[in-house]
RNA sequence: GGCCCCAUCGUCUAGUGGCUAGGACAUCAGGUUCUCAUCCUGAGAACGCGAGUUCGAUUCUCGCUGGGGUCACCA
């Protein structure tokens, strides 16, 4: 049989980043095994459903490079399934429920359910509908549609990642199928969905363990045979509690807003919970999908740290075509105000080898930016040397420099051909390349003197060096 | 509170009935380098507790403790 995988997501809010990994795990795990991945909008609570965030969620898909394969036509292209569309479908199938006897119209208040709830919680008995209506045959009008669990039963299924997982059947609840709305639940229409759509494996949060058991018994009202259920575990906040926007960093969007390589987000959520076995930890979304086994995914739940992100963004921007870099980067330059230059790819070869995110880009080579440096006089004199050396030093470089040809002004080649000047003159590395240095960033910290001259070009190298004698002179 | 799930360095994790319990991030200390970053070397750092099974448990079983999830006409 074909695997098949969904993600379905709630166009409630900001797309979680728990939720792209879900997306994520689910994409692996079809690709690795060559199945279809597919992605269906769960938009049956029409009081919650904030407009726009279904583009958001179906946005950073695409950006992560989280493909789906299957889908309505949209333009010519895939688009994802949406619940809402499809309400008719939920209706009739739930008809076939009332039909066999495996669900039953509710008419009670929601007032009286709540003083029903406050009694058994004093009790501390575990909320639950009484089965009130169980067998009133309430009229459908105005009602809502509840499963009749049986009583007694244990309900026992074999999870991908947590093995064996056994519940009570008096331990769940008559859930609502139909709300009186009409609309249906996600319990409903999350069933439906699954099996119409031929989901082979159900990949989610471990939020929804707890209501498998209703889901199965959903399943075999209906006669068909579920999917293979895995649970992933959660992401935890560090301060205790899942990870979520009271305890920040839970967005997705602002990752990418922050300017996060994709892949490095990506690698970053398969590790929370899942590791290849080796020493490596730095894959492409490509590599991946080979390696990926949902067997070997943890139970337990992992805690985000933004410094294993930070040091695998870097990672991935070390390795990342500058090409490539050139196109996502314009975006976070504009929004700083500065205009992209025609080299940015050679500025970004060297910026990214220094920063983990594309909003960074543009500090550490501001130089190459601006016209005017700003920095004090002092800062070209180097550690155990004076000003008059720095001057002097300056001077003989300005010297050396105009000498060379254009076709000579390269990061390598500048590098090789003033080495091997200053040492043949004993000029010192130390008291000649930090005032170069400096002269052409302004900057105690920076890219080195050579790689700063090859951004500037010979021209602006040699403007910068004489006003930094200047600046020595006054 | 009921039910369910989980438990190896600070964090993410590997791992086995007998190992100096491995790696990565972070931290600290050195080295390379004009600075910073990179890179290299090194250091500290973990099997929650108690029984049981066993010649021997981090590993298997049970209990405890701890953490988490869930108990809506939300997903």
């Amino acid at each position: 049989m074909k695997i098949k995988t969904r993600f379905a997501p709630s166009p409630t809010g900001h797309l979680h980043i728990g939720g792209l990994r879900t997306a994520l795990f689910n994409f692996l795990f079809a690709r690795h095994h060559g199945g279809a991945f597919i992605v269906r909008i769960e938009d049956t609570d029409r009081a919650r459903t904030v407009p726009g965030t279904q583009e958001e969620i179906l946005a950073i898909l695409k950006r992560a490079g989280l493909t789906y394969d299957e889908g309505p036509d949209v333009d010519g292209k895939y688009g994802p399934y949406v619940q809402s569309e499809r309400t008719e479908l939920y209706r009739k199938y739930a008809e076939k429920l009332v039909a066999s006897g495996h669900a039953y119209w509710c008419l009670c208040s929601v007032e009286r359910l709540e003083k029903m709830r406050e009694e058994q919680k004093k009790r501390s008995e575990m909320p639950k509908y009484d089965g009130h209506c169980r067998d009133a045959h309430c009229s459908p009008e105005g009602a809502v549609l509840r499963l009749k669990i049986p009583a007694g039963r244990t309900i026992a299924f074999n999870d991908a990642i947590r093995g064996d997982v056994s519940f009570a059947s008096n331990d769940v609840d008559d859930q609502v199928l139909l709300k009186s709305d009409g609309f249906p639940t996600y319990h409903l229409a999350n069933i439906v969905d699954d099996h119409l759509m031929e989901i082979t494996h159900v990949i989610r949060g471990e939020e929804w363990l707890s209501s498998t058991p209703k889901h199965l018994l959903l399943y075999e009202a209906f006669g068909w045979k579920p999917p293979t259920f895995a649970h992933l575990p959660l992401i935890l906040s560090g301060e205790g509690g899942k990870l979520s926007k009271r305890s920040g960093h839970a967005a997705a969007i602002d990752y990418f807003e922050q300017g996060y390589l994709s892949e490095a987000i990506l690698n970053f959520l398969v590790l929370l919970g899942w590791n290849p076995g080796g020493e490596r930890e730095v894959y492409s979304l490509k590599e991946l999908i080979e390696v990926f086994d949902l067997a070997k995914v943890n139970k337990s739940g992992a805690v985000f740290s933004l410094d294993k992100l930070d040091w695998l963004a870097h990672e991935h921007m070390k390795q990342a075509d500058p090409k490539r870099l050139v196109k996502l980067v314009e975006p976070f330059l504009k929004k700083k105000g500065l205009e992209p230059p025609r080299n940015l790819a050679d500025i970004l070869r060297v910026e990214q080898q220094r920063v983990a995110t594309l909003s960074e880009v543009g500090e550490e080579t501001q130089f190459v930016f601006v016209d005017e440096l700003n920095y004090k006089p002092a800062l070209l004199v180097a550690k155990k040397s004076n000003t008059e050396e720095a001057k002097d030093r300056l001077g003989k470089t300005q010297a050396f420099l105009t000498k060379l040809s254009e076709k000579e002004w390269g990061t390598a080649t500048l590098e090789k051909k003033l080495l091997a000047w200053i040492k043949e003159h004993t000029l010192g590395n130390s008291q000649t390349l930090w005032p170069l240095r400096v002269a052409l960033t302004g900057r105690e910290k920076s890219p080195g003197p050579f790689e700063a001259a090859a951004l500037l070009g010979k021209e602006r190298t040699i403007e910068r060096v004489e006003d930094a004698i200047q600046r020595l002179s006054s």
